[in-house]
This record gives C-alpha cells, structure tokens and sequence, in this order.
RNA sequence: GAUCCCGUAGCUCAGCUGGCAGAGCAUCUGACUUUUAAUCAGAGGGUCCCAGGUUCGAAUCCUGGCGGGAUCACCA
C-alpha cells in the first residue's frame, strides 16, 4: 500500500473519530454544473455591495472533488458530475466551528465525493462557482486519483497509458472527459438505430445467447459446460438462426442488438465478445435491404453529426444517399484487372499467386476469392459501399442469385476499409439449405474449424416454410468506431477484453480445486491436487505448450485451468 | 503466431558511452479569506516489471519470461 493509500485510511478513521459517516446513505441533488453554469444570470444571481442577490441562486451539487486549493482561511476546489465540472469557494467563517480547519482542510482530498449546498456567484476571476454553505463527505476514495490539469486547453500530466485506462476504466472515466463522450455518443448511436426500427414496427426480440448448436456465421466458438443438463453449450456466435425461426414464426420484422461472442484474436477490430443488430424482414429481399440500410445509417450520421459528413481519423466520410453499388467480381476487376467470375478454383488459384497471394491446398474457390477481395478491394474502399453478389461458397445461409449462376443474393456494407454490415436474401429453401450445410460439414471433417455446424431444428423450421425475407447484420462496435472517430475497437467498449493481471490470477481464483500452471527452474509445468494426492507434468520449454496439456487435464477433471505468478 | 516499440515515485516523464535513483504535479508540515497548472518555505515517498547472466559495480549491457501498444498474419 503506498504512504497515499494508508494516509486516506488514517483520515477515514479520524473522520469516525469526529462521528463523521465516510459512506452515507443519500444527498438531496437538485442542481448539475452545466446546468448552474448554463443558468447563472449576473444581473440577477451575482450578490451586490450587501452580500446579497435580488434572487439567490441556492443549489445543492454533489460530485468527486478533482483539484483543491487552500488558501488560509479560504479554499477553492473543483467538483465533477454527470455534466461537468465547477468551482466551489469554501471559508472558514461561514461553517461550523472546525469544520474548516480539521475536516476540510485535513481529512478531504482529491478523489473524494462530497456533497455542498450553498449560493451561485460569480468569481473576481470571472469562474462562475458555488459558495458552500455546507459541505458533506459523501464516500471517502481510499485510492488516489491520477491528478490531470488542464491550462488554456493544454493538458497536463495526462494518463496515456492505455492499459492503465482499459483496466481502470472507471478511473479512465473520472479523468478523460472525451472517454465519457465517446461512450454517450455510442448510446445515442444505438438507441437511434432502436428508434429507427421501432417506428417501422420491426419488433425488438431476445434470442439464445446461450447454445446447444451455433450458426449463423463462420467462426469458431466460446463453449461452456451446463451442468444439470450435462451438455456442452456455446456462447452465439451470431443470431441469425433464431431470428428466422421467428419470420417462419409469423413475426414479420425482428431485430435484436446483442452480444456475439468470437473465439478468435484480438485486433484494433476484433474484441472477442462484441455488438451486433441483426435484423430480419419478411417478403423483402437484399436490395430493398440495401436502401433500408443506406436511410438507416445516413439517419445516425445526420443526428449524431448534424449532416451526414462524418471525420474519421482525419478524413471525411459522407454517409449521404445513394451509396455506389459494385458487383463483387466488377470490384475485383477493377483493382486488378482480372475477371474472376466463372473461373475454376485452379485458375482462381493461379490468379491469386500471380497477384502475389499465398495460396495453399486447402483453400476453395470463395476463399481464394475473398483473399483477393480482402488484399486489393476492401482497404480502398472509403466511403460506405455496397459490395454485391458473392460466391455461394462463402454464403451458406444465402439465397443463390435470381440470375448470376454460381452468386448469391448478398451484400456488404464497406466503410473506411472494413466491413460494416453483411446482409442478403435469406435461403429459405430447405433442402438447398440442407444441401449447404452439409458442404458444410465437409469443410468442417477436411479441418475448417469455422465451418457450420448442421443445425437440424432450424432446418425443420424451414421446412413449415419461411417467407421471403432480408436479413442484415450491423457491426454496431466498428460502427460507433466511425461515428466516434475512434481508432481501436477498444475505445468504444467499455470493458475490452485483456489478459488478466498478474495479481489477480494469483490472488484471486487460485484454489487447489483447479490445474495450476506453474514456471520454476526446469521449465512449465502443470499441477493438480485432489485428496492431497498430486499429479505433476513433466517440464515444458514453452508456457503455451504446457497450457495446452494443462487444459487437457482441467477438461478431463471438470476443473478450470489457472496461471500461477510465480517463478 | 511474427516483427518492432514500451515498462523508473500515486500520475506524467528524465536518467547519455555502466559509477550514490531525479524533476513537475500529487502527498505531508508551515504561511496565506476571490484562487484557478494558485503562490511561497520545507519534508517524506522507489521490488527502476520479473528471473538469470556479464561486471569491482547494472535502472542502464546480454538472455529468457511477464504485461502493454503498434504493424502484419489469422479472423468476413
């Protein structure tokens, strides 16, 4: 514990001492600072010669004390809300006898909440601020807080240390008023799209996050284990299975925005659990879907922004209808003056290398096609595109196209070289549906993790019959990203996934229950205690290698596997 | 998974070719009743990320590890 750390403790116990609460029940708010200083009037609320003001302008505030300057028998400090910050002046003479001198002054520091009733005023320096009157502890911070000043919008002694802010994002918030903002903006970002939707009448449903077979898009899954039932579920990988389940259902709109959970790395656009809103129409198709989509996100831009021009990373992006929209195969063309369409997976294959893309065996033909798309289309594509009509192959849960053999109904929406929404023409012929995930489970016996499971419930519903529907998913994490102007996924999710600290691992859930990781002399190892009888690994040279016989074992033994700090 | 960069006081950081661990803010003591990076005088505070090596001597050099960031790969 730093001299800081014990030093709040010894004045919390002071603050008993005196019969002062460090953590009361409640403060009677009826003022915010923005408010206050939005609302001061100078002729009215300022007090004259007398003191006194022709109206009063009584507020009772509440907030985290955030910088503090004594001056005798006089302080000023700043206190932060929801809404901002603003000064209070404090005086010796005007509190209980001393209040002042030996709580104030000696037992509230930076950090702290606090709770002041007084009058508004206007400073000799120009700060509109509080006269306290009265001044409540309301909890006292055991923890010093980072003190960040700022002068004439220079900012001093700024946390930039991004882990710092990931793992103490509450500490993140107090300090960086901008981080508070990007996170509003992220909220008003999605309660539009919720608006938007609501008021075409798509109803707003919540489907399984939790299981027993998952789908809806290519990507290797979270499991976990349900013990009553003693099956193995996994964490969704999408939604899209269950939502048709419900336009076969009658519903004729439904959209859900939730959680997604990937099994895969960690990029500036990939965090492991991130927001999705998929949405599903019944009797529409993919290019009734693409204005949708285009009204849909010019609508956030244009209320977020005020137009529908949009910076990013120091570029304008205009999110202004129509949006182009370019064939998949034209795209590549265009960028590499090769005409794809129809070609065999050998000369797809050929194509690529020449194009200077590693290609090995167990890549298909719409693999090869998206290496492609993804190396010399993707990146140049700025402003939000559609990019239509993509290979079957790629798109086991899309309708094939009403007139290009070999293509489906899809689209994707690329913005500022990343995709953002990915939609077609739903299959909702059973049989091809079948048809398809049984490529699938080919893929999937030749080694490709990601390919689909056959999911046999929801082909049963297709088969009670599924209108024609249009379906979308929206990336809403990469989305706030653009309409925040943020560079890394991490800056719009609150709580980023990190590798736990070191301290916690050791601290917290260590317990002889589960198979301990360990590193000593000879190398890592794994261990496991039960009825005081101990298996131990021989020595690994790498931790992964030792962590993946650790998982083996934990599996075998239902315990979960933990990193011991030491060593 | 690969490459590069970073890790020093509560925070921001300096510390060169190896030679007593530093500054500002924060904290503590004192002065100061309209200050605002308040000011003035003084004080305390360190696992220099961890382990090993080289050396008379390591924050500094070397090796390995841990954690983070960036780029790439993977991943629609």
């Amino acid at each position: 514990m730093s001299e800081q750390e014990r030093r709040r403790r010894e004045e919390r116990a002071l603050l008993e001492e005196r019969g002062v609460n460090p953590y009361p029940y409640q403060w009677n708010v009826t003022a915010r600072a923005a408010e206050i200083l939005e609302r001061f009037d100078d002729e009215r609320h300022q007090p004259g010669e007398d003191g006194v003001a022709k109206e009063p302008f009584r507020v009772s505030i509440a907030g985290r004390i955030l910088s503090k300057r004594v001056m005798g028998k006089a302080s000023f400090f700043h206190v932060q809300d929801a809404t901002g910050q603003i000064q209070v002046y404090i005086r010796r003479d005007d509190l209980p006898e001393g209040f002042y001198n030996q709580v104030f002054k000696k037992l509230l520091d930076i950090g702290d909440i606090v709770g002041i009733e007084g009058f508004v005023f206007r400073t000799r320096m120009g700060e509109v601020s509080v006269h306290a009157e009265r001044l409540e502890l309301l909890a006292k911070a055991l923890r010093p807080l980072p003190v960040v000043k700022e002068v004439e919008g220079k900012v001093y002694n700024e946390v930039t240390d991004k882990e710092f802010r990931y793992r103490r994002r509450y500490v993140d918030l107090i300090i960086n008023p901008e981080v508070r903002e990007v996170f509003r903006r992220r909220a008003r970002m999605i309660t539009t799209l919720r608006r938007f939707l609501d008021a075409r009448g798509y109803l707003e449903v919540e489907t399984p996050v939790l299981q027993p077979v998952y789908g809806g898009a290519s990507a290797r899954p979270f499991l976990t284990h349900h013990n009553a039932l003693d099956m193995t579920l996994y964490l969704r990988i999408a939604d899209e299975l269950y939502l048709k389940r419900l336009i076969v259902g009658g519903f004729e709109g439904v959209y859900e925005i939730g959680k997604d959970f990937r099994n895969e790395g960690l990029s500036r656009f990939h965090n492991p659990e991130f927001t999705m809103l998929e949405l599903y129409v019944a009797y529409k198709d993919y290019f009734w879907m693409m204005d949708l989509v285009e009204e849909m996100l010019e609508h956030v831009a244009v209320t977020l922004h005020g137009a529908p021009e949009v910076t990013v990373g120091g570029r304008t992006i205009s999110f202004a209808r129509p949006w182009p929209r370019l064939p998949l195969f034209e795209a590549i063309e265009r960028e590499t003056g090769r005409d794809l369409y129809g070609k065999s997976r050998d000369e797809l294959a050929a194509a690529a290398e020449t194009l200077g893309l590693e290609i090995d065996e167990t890549m298909g033909s719409g693999k090869i096609i998206d290496e492609i798309f993804g190396a010399f289309v993707e990146p140049k594509l700025i402003r939000p595109t559609f990019v239509i009509d993509y290979p079957v192959e790629l798109s086991p849960l899309a309708k094939r196209h009403r007139s290009k053999p070999g293509l489906v109904e899809r689209f994707e929406v690329i913005c500022n070289g990343k995709e953002l929404c990915n939609a077609f023409s739903e299959l909702n012929d059973p049989d091809d549906q079948r048809a398809r995930f049984e490529e699938q489970a080919r893929l999937r016996a030749g080694g490709d993790e990601e390919a689909m499971q056959i999911d046999e419930d929801f082909l049963r519903a297709l088969e009670y019959g599924m209108p024609p529907t249009a379906g979308l998913g929206v990336g809403i994490d990469r989305l706030a990203m653009l309409m925040t102007d943020q560079y890394s996924i991490r800056d719009v999710i609150l709580f980023p996934l990190l590798r736990p600290e070191a301290s916690a691992a050791a601290e917290g859930q260590a317990t002889d229950e589960n198979v301990h990781v360990f590193r000593d002399a000879e190398g890592w190892g794994w261990r496991f205690v039960r009825d005081d009888v101990a298996t131990e690994s021989s020595r690994f040279a790498k931790r992964d290698e030792a962590l993946a016989e650790a998982r083996r074992a934990a599996q075998s033994e239902g315990v979960e596997v933990v990193i011991d700090d030491e060593a």
